[in-house]
This record gives structure tokens, sequence and C-alpha cells, in this order.
DNA sequence: ATAGGCGCCTGCTGGC
DNA sequence: TGCCAGCAGGCGCCTA
């Protein structure tokens, strides 16, 4: 569900009601996550200070000192700091207790295709995240790179764009958006796009992603920041859940397919066709 | 190398 | 009203 400009967003509001803050002993539920939680980080992390929380792609990384906190949040995951005797909402799976217990951190996700791990060091960190797992940010993206990374393969560019080891915190909806800012069919090869174009998805998706961003992301259900309050890119999209819908630059209704088994949403006056038919 | 399918989960929506 | 299929912002594994 929450892609780079979601999780961005999560960050930004968590860091100032959890850095500082002294982690109490970690309350579960019964359900395990897609990695389930180990009794021994219980013990691990109770007592410790919250550094700094930083994001990576679609991961959110809390620093307590040593050791860090990695979160992804799946499709359906929210992190949130609340007050301790809010009502605890259903599927709350990891809560972390803050200072003397007056507020709390909890992991809620219904679908529980998300993930809350320990790292015991900065380097375990690294290399879980890095080795061969997340491409660069798509703010730093060298535009030679990212041509050539473009030219060595066939695959469609919406499924390159999907694959984190070629670039991280890209998902569906950004993807869509950043095509059709870009005027490219997302089913188009990679390897065909001309540079220019392919520069033109690059900063496309930079473009897309800063402004989400400052929209504080996109809810299309469930999405909440980590104050609790939902994004409003979602007003903006321009493909992305308007099937039938007129382009918003073109007036052409915006058309479904299934790419790289995922939803896929364009406007087929605006984004030239991938060769094959042509 | 890559596409496609499935599995992991729950919940919502729309059609009948 | 109820049931059931289809859908969902992610990702990893398997097969062909």
């Amino acid at each position: 569900m929450p892609e780079l400009p979601e999780v961005e967003t999560v960050v930004r509001e968590l860091r100032g009601p959890l850095v500082g803050r002294r982690l109490g002993p970690a309350q579960l539920s019964r359900k395990p996550l897609r990695r389930k939680w180990s009794a021994a980080w219980t013990g691990l992390l109770a007592g410790r200070t919250v550094i700094a929380v930083e994001r990576r792609g679609k991961w959110i990384l809390i620093d307590v000192g040593g050791p860090w906190l990695l979160i992804h949040l799946g499709m359906s995951g929210q992190l949130r700091v609340v007050d301790a005797g809010a009502p605890r909402e259903p599927h709350t799976h990891v809560v972390l207790p803050l200072d003397a217990g007056a507020t709390e951190l909890r992991f809620r996700d219904p679908r529980r295709f998300g993930s809350v791990l320990f790292c015991p060091d900065r380097a375990l960190r690294d290399a879980f995240l890095e080795d061969g797992r997340l491409g660069p940010e798509p703010f730093a993206l060298e535009p030679a790179a990212w041509r050539q990374c473009l030219a060595g393969t066939a695959r469609s560019i919406k499924a390159v764009l999907l694959d984190q080891k070629v670039v991280a915190g890209v998902g569906n909806i950004y993807a869509d958006e950043a095509l059709h800012q870009a005027r490219v069919h997302p089913a188009r090869p990679a390897r065909d796009l001309t540079p220019r174009q392919a520069d033109a998805v690059r900063r496309a998706l930079a473009r897309v992603l800063a402004r989400a961003i400052e929209c504080r992301g996109s809810t299309i259900r469930d999405y909440v920041g980590g104050s609790g309050c939902k994004g409003s890119y979602q007003e903006r999209h321009r493909v992305y859940h308007r099937t039938g819908q007129p382009c918003r630059r073109c007036g052409a209704p915006i058309e479904r397919i299934v790419l790289a088994g995922r939803s896929t949403h364009f406007c087929p006056a605006c984004q030239a066709g991938p060769p094959l038919a042509g």
C-alpha cells in the first residue's frame, strides 16, 4: 500500500513524538507478521532511546542507539504514536510504550504483509537493505546510469519502475502517474525508450514523488500518516484509479490493463503505444 | 532473463 | 438480505 511518499510522511510525522523517547517492553498480538518477532528482541529494545527516524525506499528505519528497528508497512500497515489510553484498534500487532508509558508507538496491519524487524547494528542493517535489495533513491538517480539501466532490459518500463532493486520506493500508484506525466506507455520495453524518454521518466518520477510528499501521500482507503491524518495526493491523480474517466490532459478515457501482475492505468492517446502493434 | 502465477492476509465493493 | 467474485498501495517464491 504505502509507497515512498506515504512512508516519508510517516517518518516525518513520527520524528517529533519519537526522537528522545525511551522504549518500554514490546507488546505483541498473537498473530505473526510476515517475519516473526523474536522473543529476544523485546529485551534488547527495552530501555533504549530513539535517536533518529529515517527512510530508505519503503522501509522505515528507527535508530535506537546502536541497534535499529526496520519497519515495512506492506499493503495495509500503519505506524503511529498515540496516547496509551486510546482504544487499541483491531489488528494492532506491535506496541512499544514510550517513556513512562503515557504514549506508545503502535504498528497495526490488517493484512499482515508488513514487517517489524530488529537489527543489532548498522552494518547488519545495511547488509539487509543494500545487498542487492534496494536500488538508489528516485531523487538520486544518475541520468547516465539510469539510461543505461533501461537500455539493458527488455522488461516493460512499468515492471522496471516497480523493481526495488532498480529504484527504491516506487509502487503502483506513482509508477502509473510518472509514466503518464512522461507520456510513455507502461508496456513499452524499457530498452526501447529513447534517451529523451528515459530522462523524462526519471524527472517525472522525482516530480510526482516530491509533489506527493508535499500532499502527505495518497489515501485510497486506509493509509494514514504518523499523526493519523490522511493524504491528499489522490485528488491529483491523473490516471491511477481513474479507469474510464477523461484524461486530464487530452480527454481520452483512461484505460486499465494488467502489467507485471498489477493494475495499470494509462491514457491511450497521450502515452504512445508499445511496438509489437507497430 | 523475464513473464506469469500463486501465496501470504483481511476487508471492502458491486453484482446478482 | 446474503452470498460470492473481484479488487487492493507489496513482495518473494516458483515455474516455464
